[in-house]
RNA sequence: GGGCCUCUAGCUCAAUCGGCAGAGCAACGGACUUUUAAUCCGUGGGUUCAGGGUUCGAUCCCCUGGGGGCCCA
């Protein structure tokens, strides 16, 4: 805030200030471009754990850190560095070994949550913690803001709003962006070792298809046209496997223009990948061992412990059931595709469950009605199979059944993590599928999948069979850990505050 | 979109019935050579989210707007 006089500062912000201004005015650096360091915290703790109390070694490393905590008793300063892991070592500063005057400068100088250099012996305090017995010190970099308290959480608004204040006041925002990349590094090495290619797709589309939800418009100044932010990449990665990427994947965000919640975040990580001559049924397994991979590469475990203490269990052979059969078992009542829609209104009704009277159709009815009596109570990992044909146009129909598809959610702790399909490559069946969609648009279906006429010649060149899985990353990481979504993504949208 | 809760010092939170706006940590001055959220003495720090209303008097009650959270759809 380079306008705001220094008077009008809080005085926390105006004391550092201050100090910067008077070590910068002394000649000394606030901001130096290096300092020479010879190790790191992590590593000096690692390699002298051994050292019991009191003991003392001749090596001299120099290590920097920020410091969270400080204490002064007079001739003898105490300092913790702490690591960008929150790994953090102490310094002890005494007058005796670095001298009155160096002393007395860090005393004036230093904050907590400032960066600090300190150079000495290692050795181990009185009390028992493994220090640094400093012979000099030096600033790294002044913190002109006071760090949050740290012996409490900040607010839920705080941490969105100043990741960088929770990553170094909080241990969990530490461990969620660390074990986030080594969920998001595990998933990767699995499909590297299935010989899937990844690749990246368009962001910017004129036609935002592949999935049903409203998307983000903007312009492009230089073909003055109007684009949209893609919904799904699923669209071009099925034009990948026309050209003959047969094993694809893509790991990347989606945009849509809806609501946001503790589940839904406007802008989303999608891990879409399709494998050609694979059907739902391989696409099941390969989903279970991405993610019980996962678990174990990035927690070491297939039982997660969640973040209010409860013990998931993602391990070993997941349920199975299939949309019409669970329905039906929960109403006591026979519900197939040929279930009349006037009669699933009934039940729609008798549900209490609202709906859109012009949107209505047998396959949307279903579904709600599924997830009122069935979705709602599954927790354990359950893959729910074999869905109404009217809600997946981009869906092959089941070899054996016909009026639902072959398409799989997984539903993993009451929430959906993944959808797979067996996909639709019959380029006649898939134009009459949007067909329908536009008609459904045209009676006022904002979230009817757009028809994309280059995706249709792409698939008269002829697509191989193929399965299609699509997972949300940052629902992985909430299945994982049991954090909200915006806990997961480091850095979420926030309105501005004023 | 609807309902409920919430916004006070740098941070986390109090403030009884509408009656001088507080605590802990942090900060400032001082003491202290083994501290672990040290201890001791002293001090300062507020647009109570914004705007309006009621009132002798509003953090508190009412209205409008904004931010955040939860539940429902």
């Amino acid at each position: 805030m380079p306008d705001v006089p220094s008077d009008d500062l809080p005085e926390q912000l105006r004391v550092r200030r201050e100090k910067r201004d008077r070590i910068v005015a002394a000649g000394g650096e606030a901001y130096p471009v290096g300092v020479p360091i010879t190790s790191t915290i992590a590593a000096v703790r690692e390699q002298y754990e051994h050292l019991g109390t009191g003991e003392e070694t001749d090596d001299v490393v120099g290590v920097a850190g920020r410091v969270v905590f400080l204490r002064n008793t007079g001739k003898l300063c105490f300092v913790a560095l702490q690591d960008g892991e929150g790994n953090r070592l102490q310094a002890m500063l005494s007058q005796k070994v670095v001298g009155e005057d160096a002393l007395a400068a860090f005393k004036a100088d230093v904050d907590l949550g400032d960066h600090v250099f300190v150079r000495g012996r290692v050795g181990v305090s009185r009390r028992g913690e493994l220090s640094i017995f400093a012979e000099e010190w030096q600033l790294a970099s002044k913190a002109l803001r006071p760090l949050p308290v740290l012996h409490k959480d900040l607010s839920e608004e705080a941490r969105v709003r100043q990741r960088y204040v929770d990553l170094i006041a909080r241990p969990a925002a530490r461990d969620m962006v660390r074990r986030r990349a080594a969920v998001v590094r595990s998933l990767r090495e699995n499909f590297h070792r299935r010989d899937f290619v990844e690749v990246e797709t368009p962001m910017l589309q004129a036609v935002a298809s592949g999935a049903s939800a409203r998307p983000f418009s903007t312009h492009m100044n230089a073909y003055d046209m109007d684009l949209f932010l893609r919904i799904a990449p699923e669209l071009f990665l099925k034009k990948a496997v026309v050209g003959g990427v047969e094993r694809v994947f893509e790991i990347n965000r989606n945009f849509r223009n809806e609501g946001a919640d503790s589940s839904h975040s406007p802008e989303f990580a999608m891990l879409e990948a399709y494998e050609a001559y694979g059907d739902y049924d391989t696409m099941a397994e390969l989903t279970k061992d991405l993610v019980q991979k996962a678990a174990l590469d990035a927690f070491g475990t297939t039982t997660v412990t969640l973040a209010d203490g409860e013990e998931y269990d993602l391990g070993g052979e997941w349920a199975d059931i299939t949309m019409y059969g669970s329905l039906s078992d929960a109403l006591g009542e026979q519900i197939t595709p040929e279930t009349s829609v006037d009669h699933l209104v009934v039940l729609a009704e008798k549900a209490e469950i609202s709906f859109d009277p012009k949107k209505v159709n047998h396959g949307k009815l279903v579904e709600e009605l599924w997830e009122h009596h069935v979705g709602d109570g599954l927790y354990a990992p359950t893959f729910v199979r074999d869905f109404p044909v009217e809600t997946s146009p981009l869906t092959r129909e089941h070899r054996t059944t016909p009026g639902i598809v072959e398409k799989w959610d997984l539903y993993v702790r009451g929430f959906e993590l993944a959808t797979a399909y067996s996909e639709l490559v019959d380029p006649v069946v898939q134009r009459e599928r949007f067909a329908e969609q536009a008609r459904l648009a045209a009676a006022g279906d904002d979230e009817a999948m757009a028809l994309d006429e280059d995706f249709l010649t792409a698939m008269e060149f002829a697509m191989p069979p193929a399965g299609g899985m699509g997972m949300g990353l940052d629902r992985l990481l909430m299945a994982l850990t049991g954090a909200g979504i915006r806990e997961t993504i480091l850095f979420p949208l926030v309105k501005p505050s004023h």
